[in-house]
DNA sequence: CAGACATATACGACGGCGGGAATATATGGG
DNA sequence: CCCATATATTCCCGCCGTCGTATATGTCTG
């Protein structure tokens, strides 16, 4: 359910953001070009799904990000990653070899 | 856009079987309970995302994963890493500890 | 070539998601 | 208490994705 979560791309702007460090929803309306519903639709979009934290702070809420589900998708992630990362080294070097030619 | 791909649990089970070997579309039908329009439906999405490759063979077609979006993925998630990685070990030992305490 | 088999596409129906506007709730200040 | 500020929730609407059924395309066999 984390990848439906992860699909809407405000919504990993916000996670973006919340990575630097804690944010408001006034701070995260400013930087977002969304409406003020709409970003506190996604917040509770990520609270449901265990992202993002929430705590008052007079008449502000602050959020923060919570790593869990990531990690999570990071397992999901693990056994698939000797497909690539034994071909690394190589690919890695064809990139270097092109970037090479570019300049 | 890789996100919304993975989004759909079916497949995300098509991408799981694949990562064992390549296999025809008769064949996935078989694994997910779906029906075999539904199958041929995913794995052009899967298809249009760069996630696998089609080869023929005779009347059958023969899928096979392709690991470069999910390691663009596995990209995105590197600077969140830190964030759990570092409370890893202590969290290791945590768990640990529970699972000696259940013993 | 005909018919069977394997896969893909078209079509129509349906539900859920995202967006905006309006409104509700909560908190602080005077 | 009343008002301003900050955030959440509701309602409505349009759109996109998914599913099933039916049908088209392609390929092998005899």
């Amino acid at each position: 359910m984390t990848f439906s979560v992860l699909a809407e791309p405000a919504r990993r702007e916000i996670l973006d953001l919340l990575r630097t460090g804690e944010r408001s929803v006034g701070q995260l309306v400013d930087a977002l070009a969304l409406s003020q519903p709409g970003v506190s639709k996604h917040l509770k979009v990520l609270r449901d799904a265990g992202l993002v934290d929430v705590r008052p702070e007079a008449q502000r809420r602050i959020y923060a990000l919570r790593p869990e589900p990531l990690a999570e998708l990071d397992a999901w992630l693990a056994p698939y990653r000797r497909l690539w990362s034994e071909r690394l080294d190589a690919l890695e070097r064809h990139l270097d070899s092109e970037q090479e030619a570019a300049t």
